[in-house]
DNA sequence: TGGGTGACCATAG
DNA sequence: ACTATGGCCACCC
C-alpha cells in the first residue's frame, strides 16, 4: 500500500511518456497497464489528474476514434485541440486527423 | 456491502 | 451519421 490509489499513478506515469506530437487512447494505457483494464479506469484516471501536483498531457489522451471527448475537462473547450495544435497534431471538428499515424501504443513503445 | 457514476469500448440497427 | 444496449471496473458515498 504505497498510495491510495496506485493505477492512478501508473495510469498518470504511462501518459507523461506519451511523447510530444503522439497521441494514445484510454482503451490503449488500460490495456498496457494490466491486459483489459476497463478503459473507464483510465477516464476515471484523467478526471483527477486535474489535481495532481505534476502535469498529465492529458490533451494526448483521447478515445479509440480520435476524437477529442475529454476537451470540456480542461477548463475550456478550446484548450484541449490548442494544446493538441501546439505540438503540431491537426484537429479537425474535435477529431484528430492522421491519429492512426501520430497513435502511440504504449504496448509497442514500452513494451520489454 | 451495495448502488451510482464515468474524459470508454464493442456491437447492433 | 445517430441512438441504444451490455460490459467493463475503480472510485466515492
Amino acid at each position: 500500500m504505497k498510495s491510495k490509489s496506485d493505477f492512478f499513478q501508473l495510469i498518470y506515469d504511462v501518459v507523461r511518456e506519451i511523447p510530444k506530437g503522439r497521441v494514445t487512447s484510454y482503451g490503449a494505457i488500460g490495456k498496457y497497464l494490466s491486459s483489459g483494464k476497463s478503459a473507464r479506469i483510465v477516464g476515471w484516471a484523467m478526471n483527477a489528474a486535474h489535481s495532481q501536483k505534476k502535469f498529465v498531457p492529458a490533451h494526448r489522451v483521447v478515445n479509440r476514434n480520435g476524437e477529442l471527448t475529454g476537451k470540456h475537462h480542461f477548463g475550456h473547450p478550446k484548450l484541449m485541440q490548442k494544446l493538441l495544435e501546439k505540438e503540431g497534431i491537426k484537429v479537425k471538428h474535435d477529431k484528430i486527423l492522421n491519429f492512426k499515424k501520430l497513435f502511440w501504443d504504449p504496448a509497442e513503445e514500452l513494451k520489454m
